[in-house]
DNA sequence: ACCGACGATACCGCCCAGGTATCGATCCCG
DNA sequence: CGGGATCGATACCTGGGCGGTATCGTCGGT
């Protein structure tokens, strides 16, 4: 199976639709229904239910669509690393680290300084970003190495080792009835008049339907927080950077928050591997 | 870049020989030398450094040939899983559970039963496997899910979730002087006299150098002990599988054994979802 | 019943993968 | 030190397959 079978079968199934994907891919579109019977023969399996209105995806297509854009992203994850490594052998740039904009930042200045005092430390670029993004960064060969968080990043596919653990605070308003209180607990939190949760987005830029305002980054949250409409569960170490109109209180029940390091599997580079034995000594 | 690319690369930089690598392509070696040296000029990197005698792998090359690999391990877990789906569809084959041989057996056999309980339940084949196999098997799609044991087997890359922890026993020859006591550390046993831990092949077939006899699978290593030529560290649960002319003694110190099933991400299937939940609750 | 949308088919041209022949460099051996 | 052997690169040719245009067959909608 060429990857050009691959990107050609995903672009349809994405679509349902011969002519929009033809039209992505920048080519006509009987090429493109004929790449795809060709795929269809050589598996010998139908890949999508076709009549002259609609596309539908059959079982096996599923499964070929879910295998084969984690087989693409692998590919293109090879293809970048390779450049960069090529690139890392004559000129700047070192490694690139994910990590979600606004969390673990004392940690990720501590990771950073230790790091840069071992011998042989390449320069390490932070690439900050939204949340669950770092995952997309590190699987797409964007990043060498992320900084994620149990249990709401996904860790499938890496290997990780565990870096800090911390509990939970609800983030509130200052002077709202409940900063008095020395703790809290979920249920204190989940039904907060006027204070929902709010809404992050999905991998796919869509917001969740439901209540609560819908926020892209941390400094956005914090300010609806601020202004009294929403409050947020958030690790610990964030109150560091927490000015005078938030206020922090203790969830006792709240899931702990695991840091992890987390890196591709079959990482040969020595960069790599000083930087992760540096963040699990810290 | 195309998978043939790929495979390419991945024949040359294993073979370190243009001829080699073609004659193991089946084309000729003038095609392959110029298929690399587009590779490396879309890549704008150098991947091999080669004289008119010897072929070597820049570090750029390196990189290349662990990610190649993974990728291509990807494309072909995606070809196979989809051929498998549309088999699924129409015919027999359900599930593929890969197991390590002679492990966890009453485990296994609790789980197969509960899970051909479960309604709407398909087939399942077990594979027995040698060890660290599984790992090898569920990334090429020849296995959906498999049974692995850590701190043995890497779970990289794969969704796991814990079934079972357990000790380990030392296996002896029956009535060795340390059958006698009620459990022993290892210090006790890495230096027994004239009972040397076995060696395993490792994934590509090699075994590591060192004493200690060279051992394929359980059976024979049971024999071995027998014997008297060996001793092993294993799970407690493998007591049931006992005869006569072995023993087992705890080891107080040994690391725990933790039976974990594991499934590739991204699986779709309400087949595989059910064998987990099932699996999860026993 | 006609028109429009959409996927499939027919046919064509060109690019590139692969083959053969050969070159150039390097190492080995006498 | 020179000749042969080994090995990768280059030159040149051929054919298959990919992509393009034109067109058909089949549905739905009005």
């Amino acid at each position: 199976m060429e990857t050009r079978e691959l990107r050609y079968f995903v672009a349809v199934a994405e679509e349902l639709h011969f002519g929009r994907a033809a039209q992505r891919l920048g080519i006509a579109q009987p090429p493109l229904s004929r790449a795809i019977q060709q795929l269809e023969r050589r598996l010998g399996a139908a890949l999508l239910d076709r009549t002259s209105r609609t596309v539908t995806l059959t079982e096996a297509g599923s499964v070929l669509l879910a295998e084969g854009r984690a087989a693409l992203d692998a590919v293109d994850a090879a293809d970048r690393r390779t450049r960069r490594a090529a690139l890392a052998a004559t000129g700047r740039p070192g490694l690139v680290l994910a990590a979600k904009a606004g969390a673990s930042s004392e940690l990720l200045a501590k990771l950073l300084d230790a790091y840069a005092a071992e011998p042989g430390a390449v320069p390490v670029d932070v690439t900050l970003c939204g949340p669950a993004e770092q995952e997309r960064l590190l699987r797409e060969g964007r990043a060498d190495v992320a900084l994620l968080h149990r249990p709401f990043d996904s860790t499938a596919g890496f290997h990780t080792a565990e870096l800090s653990t911390e509990s939970q605070v609800v983030v509130l308003p200052a002077g709202h009835p409940l900063t008095v209180r020395a703790h809290v607990h979920m249920a204190d939190i989940t039904a907060l008049p006027g204070l929902p949760l709010p809404r992050w987005p999905d991998p796919d830029g869509a917001y969740p339907p439901g209540p609560g305002p819908q926020v892209r980054d941390h400094a956005q949250l914090l300010q609806l927080i601020a202004l009294g409409r929403a409050c947020t569960l958030s690790p610990e170490s964030c109150r560091a950077q927490l000015h005078g109109d938030l206020a922090a209180v203790p969830v006792l029940d709240a899931p702990t928050v695991t840091t992890v390091i987390a890196w591709p599997p079959h990482s040969r580079s020595r960069a790599v591997a000083d930087l992760i034995r540096t963040a699990t000594r810290l």
